[in-house]
DNA sequence: CATCATTATTGACATATATCAAACCTGTTT
DNA sequence: AAACAGGTTTGATATATGTCAATAATGATG
């Protein structure tokens, strides 16, 4: 699979905000999930198009998804931008601002979310308290790292066609690995928003699932996706010539 | 500017590996600095077209380079190949294998190159103690994040000049940091290497270089670049439609 | 239900970049 | 010095994707 699928681990009961299920799903010893409450997580929610933070915002806390999806984009100073990718429950946002101290880029909701805010400095206290969160917190901050490299192979080296299918095939594994379908999902996100994160126009996209759906791949509809023949969606990917 | 220019402090003396100053240039307590020893980094010299490390290869430790260059990049099954970043003095590699303790990537020299060998698990245990080295790490990892998100918007937003020109300017930055000079260098990668990082054919490049010559903004003699016009090389990155 | 704004699809055409091929350097080996 | 190999430049042409424009769906609002 090109695109790497970050791990998930169902959640179970969700009382407050079940940081060691959810946010971190990490095996600890009682003592340490107990430590761990120190964080104290406080849950905020958002409607679709709000920002969870914005490009120049002071970095304090790491955000994870509890439910709904956000997109992340840079902006370029002329007006350019750049959908840096799609999140959603479960997964970790906010990374790259550790580097600067400054929100480097913008998160927005694709729907009505809630996210669980874990102030860095804690997280980073307690990670020295806990090997395990800390080779934790690592991993997160590698994986995020091989994700950006797919990416750039995608961009760098494949066709839309491809990158397309490379998508809908990352997307049905998130989907999967959450328990729900791996082949009938909604799109969060529109075409435009799509084409930024894969380096194509909206009208390209659009083709690009036409062409499948003539294919008998998937069946389009507008926003629902239903991924006829994975197979041959995945024998996109590794038809190339270049 | 486009793509983030990795911060370097210029070693001082450097009696075996200078860590606190050249690896990890991070202001420490004496203390600090002796327990730093513990990392007891292990200098390994390699010639041009040496392999680091290869994609598969277990992961152990995290590589400073003391002197020279690499570049590092995935290899997909179909033979396709993306160069993820060329790397210079004073820059970590491998923070990508710490997600699955396997190499994802591989890690190739450019030319006659030696690097501090920094084994992950010390790093770890040391990072827990020292405060001020946990934070130094997670900005690298953060950084390198930045640094891919800001090729994403290179390869998913920019035309081919367009990216040579960040590529060209970014460089100079580099090389300008380590006191070197900023409009006169030495590139150590091939044509077809700077295509597959910036996701276009080596002809493309070829060209994009000798328009950039007609134009008076650089000079290029095969391998040895001169920035004749820093500001007309820049503005090409604003002159953007899409 | 009608209207409106937004988003998506489709077509005709333009263009940036890839492809293929030849010639040209540059440094190395014999 | 000649021959060679790998890398680079340049030209002619092909093609994937972008651009512009019209139409069609979709969902929101009064």
């Amino acid at each position: 699979m090109l695109l790497p699928v970050p791990t998930y681990q169902p959640k179970s009961a969700c009382s407050s905000c079940n940081l060691a299920e959810i946010c971190l799903p990490i095996n600890l010893s009682e003592f340490e999930t107990y430590k761990l409450d120190e964080l104290s997580p406080v849950k905020r929610s958002f409607s679709r198009s709000d920002y969870l933070y914005r490009s120049g915002d002071k970095f304090r806390s790491l955000f994870a998804i509890h439910s709904g999806s956000f997109k992340t984009q840079i902006l370029h100073e002329d007006g350019r931008e750049q959908v840096t990718g799609f999140q959603m429950t479960g997964e970790i946002i906010g990374l790259d601002a550790i580097s600067t101290d400054i929100h480097a880029c913008e998160a927005v909701a694709l729907e009505d979310s809630v996210v669980c805010e874990l102030p860095f400095n804690k997280l980073e206290a307690l990670s020295r308290e806990i090997p395990t969160l800390q080779r934790h917190l690592h991993k997160i901050m590698s994986r995020e790292i091989v994700r950006d490299q797919g990416i750039m192979l995608l961009l760098g080296s494949m066709r839309a066609e491809e990158r397309l299918a490379a998508f809908l095939l990352n997307l049905s594994q998130r989907f999967a690995a959450r328990g729900l379908s791996a082949t009938q999902f909604e799109l969060r996100m529109s075409r435009q928003e799509i084409g930024s994160y894969l380096g194509m126009k909206l009208e390209t996209v659009s083709r690009a699932f036409s062409h499948f759906q003539a294919q008998g791949l998937i069946s389009v509809k507008v926003r629902t996706i239903e991924i006829v023949n994975l197979a041959g969606l995945q024998a996109c990917l590794n038809s190339s010539r270049s």
